[in-house]
DNA sequence: ACAAAAGTGTTATTATTACACCCATGA
DNA sequence: TCATGGGTGTAATAATAACACTTTTGT
């Protein structure tokens, strides 16, 4: 029918790992204008028969070698101010990736240049390209909005960990450790949220512990909450 | 950059208000193909040089006469299958309204017919044009769980209103009353959730009650949740 | 006086917090 | 045996849920 403006659209990347006790985040050096130079989220159009949500997809495996199944993805928002970018109209539909920490920190083949950088420094002191510092800052505080009241912590986790490695997900994601003793009841007796394994390991040193694997529950209840807020 | 794919980019709006005691929703019904005659949730193409809040607004005011001021307006999610929409690739950035029962159903200039409906009677029996009926149930569950952790619930009352007009967004919301009695200890003790002001009414019938605004937390410490979860 | 809805008090149950303390391993 | 972290017990505090009861209006 009729007219209509058209738009290019882009798939991009808030990806999220726990790494050197830190919250990290994968960006991308941008080899050509505008930014040239600069630190981005890993990203690319969408293509002509393309879902929004295999672009994604795709775009993470071509960047980090991910495949679906080890990470959870999910949409975060669309970012489409007219002048985010100079060359043309774009409207990018953002997705956070939250993975355990990976073998190979950047084995893509379309990037000339990526790494994990902790989260702090990039919303802190460097500027990323276009939006991404405000796409980025909106992923983490998704993320930390969801280790509330979901059992989103165990995407950060490898398939077996122990109640001290999920526990030190939600110390680095937070910036605020929850008692281990309290923690570890809490954990272990939320429905759905880690299933025990006969295994065990001392790979945290002291006294074994046994490992877990990701529940089934979709939400907690009751919620982790974090302190008070405003 | 050089060659991309284009795109159509709508903003579709999921408005919604608390309506002869259930949760409705704005819907219009199409006068033209495809889906001619269905109804549909109301929205258009965004323009060239606008952003997409300004869009979903200026769509929202169009449809319906609500200016920005008077609704809380929230970025939903976007949706981008390659065939939702037969004429063309589109890509919707969908948004919620929330309202309080407005003076006029349908006061629109571009809807040749537009009314609300129960969510209820959408979800269930008929079917909307496009995915619109995904992106319906996707909005109605994001409002339901908004309002067990922020102080939302407000955006469907008037400006000034009861305790029991706000527990009734709650009982029509979530299809559970919860008791009076404890829910106007919660509301008026929970920081940041109302505000008293030194008026009173006699509307609901009975003992005056006290009439309340709405406060400026942006969540509830702690939350009102609903029961039990799988 | 009565119905109807507002609002307060009280108690049992459940969840959170802050610890003391024991357990099982490696060195 | 000691250090290290895993894991359980317990008591104080806080939040929730259930419901008795008083208050203030309209009719």
């Amino acid at each position: 029918m009729a007219e209509f403006p058209p738009f290019a659209v882009t798939a991009d990347l808030v990806v999220l790992t726990v790494r050197d006790d830190a919250l990290q985040a994968l960006v991308i050096r941008r080899g050509e204008p505008p930014y040239e130079g600069d630190w981005a989220l890993p990203g690319g159009f969408v293509r002509p028969d393309e879902d929004l949500d295999a672009a994604a997809a795709r775009e993470l495996a071509e960047e980090t070698g991910i495949s679906r199944d080890h990470v959870h993805l999910e949409q975060l928002a669309s970012y489409g101010a007219p002048d985010r970018d100079p060359r043309m109209r774009v409207v990018t539909v953002a997705y956070i990736a939250l993975a355990a920490d990976l073998p190979s920190p950047n084995a893509g083949t379309d990037a000339a240049d990526a790494r994990w950088q902790p989260v702090d420094e990039l919303l802190a002191g460097r500027r990323l390209a276009f939006d991404h510092t405000r796409i980025l800052r909106d992923g983490v505080e998704r993320a930390r909005a969801k280790l509330e009241y979901t059992p989103l912590a165990t995407a950060f986790c490898p398939r077996e960990f122990t109640i001290a490695e999920l526990r030190r997900v939600y110390e680095v994601v937070w910036g605020a450790a929850p008692d281990p003793r309290n923690f570890h009841r809490k954990a272990t007796k939320t429905e759905g949220f880690v299933e025990p394994t006969e295994r065990t390991t001392t790979r945290d040193g002291g006294r074994p512990a046994r490992l877990y694997r990701a529940g089934r529950a979709h939400h907690l209840h009751p919620p982790l909450l974090r302190g008070g807020e405003a």
